[in-house]
DNA sequence: ATGGGTGCAAACCATTTGCATAGGA
DNA sequence: TCCTATGCAAATGGTTTGCACCCAT
C-alpha cells in the first residue's frame, strides 16, 4: 500500500496549503496537522480516532476541532467522507483511484485499484441521470483474518 | 423501476413468513407490517420515514421497534442496510442484484442494473482478501432535477 | 483590524437499551 | 407455558452549535 515514500510528505502539504488558499480557507496549525496525520494514515480513520493520535503532537487541540476540518475539508474536496455502515464517518485523503473492501467482522477497510473498471462506462440506461462525480466499487465480506484464513498476501492495518 | 407487479406482494408476504420461521423469528403484526411497507417502498427510507408511514395503519407502533426489527431483518439478510453519508441509515428489499446512484444535492437514491458488471471478477489482487459477499458500484453525483436540466428520463421517488 | 477559526460546554438527534408486559410458538 | 418481541422512557454516543476569544490574512 506504500505506494508514495514518506519523503514527499512535505510536498503533499505544499499543494494542501495552495488549496487551502486558492479555497480561501485560512492555513491553521489546527488543519495543518489534521492534514497531516490523515495524510500518513492508511487506515480510514475516524474524527475521533484522529483526534487521539494528533493530541500527542497537538495536546490543546479540540475534538470539536477534528469534526469541524474534516467536514470543511470534506466540503472543499481536499479529503474525503468514506461511505461505511458504521456508526462512525471514516475520512482518507485521495491519493489515486480506488475501491474499498470492508470486512463485516472487524471493520477492516482495504484500499484497492481496479483501472479496468475506472475505464468502463455506466450502463445506457443511467445516461440521463446527471453529473456523476464519483464511481466507486464497494465489496463487502468476511476478510482472512476473521475467518482465520489468512493468507497473508493482503496488507492489514488495525484501526487503533 | 415497477419491475415487479403489486400483485405479487402476497406471494413476497409469504416468502418473509417463511423467512423467519427459518431464522426462528417470531411472525408478528409489526414484523409483517414494517416489511410490507418497505417492500412496496422503492425511495430506500430511513427508519423514521417508514415509521411515519406504518403508523397510518398501525396506531400503536413504536419507533423503537421498527429501529428494533430493521436491525434485526438487516443481520439475518431479509433486507438491507444502504450504505449513505448521511445520518440516517436507509434501507431496502433487495428484489434483484443492482446498483445506486446518489444525488449529493437532494440525497435521492436511483437503482440501476448493470449486467456485466455483476459478472466481472475482481482485480487478481483482491483474490487473497477473504470471502466476499456483495460487490456494489455507488455513483455519486448531481441529479438532472437538482442541476436543472431534467431529461425526464429516469424516474425520481421524493424522500417521505 | 477584522473576519474566519478555535476551544469549551451545552445542545442535538439518530439510535440503543433496561425493564415490565404482551403475545407467538 | 416459555421465551421472544414490544412499548415506554431513559440513556447513549457521535456530531453539531452558540459564544467569546484568538490568530492568519
Amino acid at each position: 500500500m506504500n505506494l508514495q515514500a514518506s519523503s514527499d510528505l512535505s510536498e503533499r502539504m505544499a499543494a494542501f496549503e495552495n488549496s487551502c488558499r486558492k479555497a480561501s480557507l485560512k492555513v491553521t496549525h489546527q488543519r495543518l496537522e489534521i492534514y497531516r496525520e490523515l495524510a500518513q494514515a492508511y487506515d480510514h480513520p475516524s474524527a475521533e480516532v484522529l483526534y487521539r493520535r494528533i493530541i500527542k503532537r497537538l495536546p490543546t487541540i479540540s475534538l470539536d476541532t477534528v469534526y469541524r476540518t474534516l467536514a470543511t475539508l470534506n466540503r472543499h474536496g481536499l479529503i474525503s467522507r468514506v461511505q461505511t455502515g458504521e456508526s462512525q464517518a471514516r475520512y482518507e485523503v485521495e491519493r489515486f483511484s480506488h475501491h474499498h473492501a470492508v470486512c463485516r467482522e472487524c471493520g477492516a477497510m482495504t484500499d484497492f485499484i481496479w483501472t479496468s473498471f475506472d475505464e468502463t462506462q455506466v450502463p445506457a440506461t443511467m445516461s440521463g441521470w446527471g453529473e456523476i462525480i464519483k464511481k466507486n466499487v464497494v465489496l463487502e465480506g468476511t476478510c482472512c483474518t476473521c475467518s482465520g484464513k489468512d493468507s497473508g498476501t493482503i496488507f492489514h492495518m488495525p484501526l487503533s
